[in-house]
DNA sequence: TTTTTATCAAGAACTATTCTAAATAATATT
DNA sequence: AATATTATTTAGAATAGTTCTTGATAAAAA
């Protein structure tokens, strides 16, 4: 079952000391039912509909909380507001550079990401991020279309 | 010869009506003579050693009008300030989250570092970038000395 | 020269994010 | 249960990198 399919509410162990509070909870029930990548005030925006009395503060604060528990991925592209994902599987984003909406893009399987760079040799490695900039199939049609007219 | 050695002071011409003022030809200097990742703060510092009378502000504007004009470019990792690099080839950057340093990783010959992922059909590719993140070889000897005390 | 356009510089403004501090709530201890 | 400890929430202040504004300066064009 995809993560993002996952039965809402529930209860994940943070460790650490930490508390799975309603806040939480429901921040990152948000981020399990949504496919895009919404920047910490749209996560806030859809908090808010199910809980109105929760602050922006908060919102910052639990999912730097699920972040750093590794329950949830920040993912930073350019300059731009931090957009936060909650697929865990290892993959890659598409960043369109017309409609700004960011989509996860699956490794090939087999394939290391970081196969097709010269590695420093002695180095550790911990991380390797693959980012896609371009126009998104969506608004390359809507280019077409356009051109046609 | 590396873009890095190039004769210092050469004139380059940036297009659309921009001209090679003598603030953006120190910032680019700057740039070209070093293999480090500078931010704009750290640029202006260089800079302010041979024109002790520019402004940040101008620092800025010219790091923008080189990068616009693509003569140098604007690395964004994470969170942290921007960084600038006059390496104009393609490559990708290694960032150690021991020393903070920025080094430049060759790509692999004939690999394309879209080559790992399924990009969404239909996509128009801008561009690629790969991060790698890690200890880089410096600080691993470092901690490996450690241990043997 | 006169006019136009580009650039510079200083500081204000902006924005995403983090910090502060006080209130609240959960947990642990007695 | 009562108390003490710790974690969390919240609003707002503070921060930092960057962009914007505006008037001065300089170069280019006419
Ligand atoms: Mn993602
Ligand atoms: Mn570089
Ligand atoms: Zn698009
Ligand atoms: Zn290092």
């Amino acid at each position: 079952m995809p993560a993002h399919k996952k039965k809402l509410s529930e209860k994940i162990d943070l460790g650490g000391g930490h508390r799975m509070t309603p806040q939480r909870q429901v921040v990152y029930d948000v981020l399990m039912s949504s496919r895009d990548h919404p920047t910490a005030t749209e996560v806030f925006i859809r908090v808010q509909e199910k809980m109105s009395s929760i602050s922006l503060a908060t919102v910052y604060n639990c999912l730097d909380t699920l972040a750093v528990a590794g329950i949830v991925k920040q993912v930073n592209l350019d300059r731009e507001p931090s957009r936060y994902c909650g697929n865990l599987a290892p993959h890659a984003h598409f960043h369109c550079e017309t409609c700004a909406t960011v989509m996860d893009i699956d490794l090939k399987d087999g394939v290391e990401p970081s196969s097709s760079v010269k590695l420093p040799r002695g180095a550790k490695i911990q991380k390797v991020e693959v980012e896609v900039r371009g126009k998104c199939p969506e608004c390359v049609r809507t280019e077409k279309k356009k051109d046609t007219l």
